[in-house]
DNA sequence: TTAATTATGTTATATTATTACACAGCGTTA
DNA sequence: TAACGCTGTGTAATAATATAACATAATTAA
């Protein structure tokens, strides 16, 4: 809850759109939706989603292109992101769990790289598809 | 060592390449090399790329579209990848690391997901970048 | 109040990836 | 043999994703 008051218009009406789906949205769908209020480029999705995710209000699904809310306050800031993905229905998931997370925070390789972010994709059958 | 055998001339010809490159390389950069071998378009380019990554000779870094080879015969055929990445000067490494592997693989979470692969991208500064 | 920083709006373009179609090669099996 | 399924090929067109470049405005910091 620390910086929301500084998110411009065009922030606003982009994190709001992508919070109220559950799912991830993609930014020329998200341009789509967003026509109707005045946002009429490609490049001011981008700059709205890079901001957002910057700041960790959204994530960014890699292997989707893909950005999806943020639903835990206490993520460390977009650095440290774990998702599942059902590769039939494409639901996705954010992860919390304090083990992994600590694990990933705590791996080192063994070439003296200094890591400040990860970002983990699982993918499998959900539930419902199994 | 199972079944190179059965690469079909594109395949081998990209694969080559990729396998020259101790770093990721891009479709389209593929593509500009393979041209005087007589790959003209990008969708063989693709065609071959998705092969490959699927018996797990090559992995796709997704945060940077682009291909590097499995130096790794015991690589899970493609199911589970870890790379650290230079945010500087993006060099690429895949990451073999037992006990991380071990702590994804036997990862589990609350929502009865059956996962069949996993995907890690650390992000940092290497040695020479600090 | 000046300067630096950040965001905007717009046009054009670059980059990444797939669809659609016609056909060739190969192994299976009827 | 012939018919079939499967995988791969070659080509053209196009879709989907993302950034460059430029002029300007708004916000913040000194
Ligand atoms: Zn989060
Ligand atoms: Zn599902
Ligand atoms: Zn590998
Ligand atoms: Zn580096």
């Amino acid at each position: 809850m620390q910086k929301q008051e500084t998110l411009t218009k065009n922030q606003k009406i982009i994190l709001d759109l992508i919070e109220k789906s559950d799912q991830p949205l993609k930014a020329y769908s998200i341009l789509f939706d967003v026509k109707k209020k005045g946002i009429n480029a490609p490049l001011q999705v981008y700059r709205a989603l890079n901001k957002l995710v910057k700041i960790g209000k959204i994530h960014k699904i890699e292997s989707r292109n893909a950005f999806i809310a943020c639903k835990n306050s206490k993520c460390q800031i977009a650095k440290a992101t774990v998702f599942s993905i059902c590769e039939s229905c494409e639901d996705v998931t954010e992860i919390h769990d304090h083990k992994l997370s600590e694990h990933l925070r705590d791996f080192k390789d063994n070439k003296g790289m200094k890591y400040n972010k990860y970002n983990l994709e699982f993918f499998g059958l959900c539930k419902k598809c199994v």
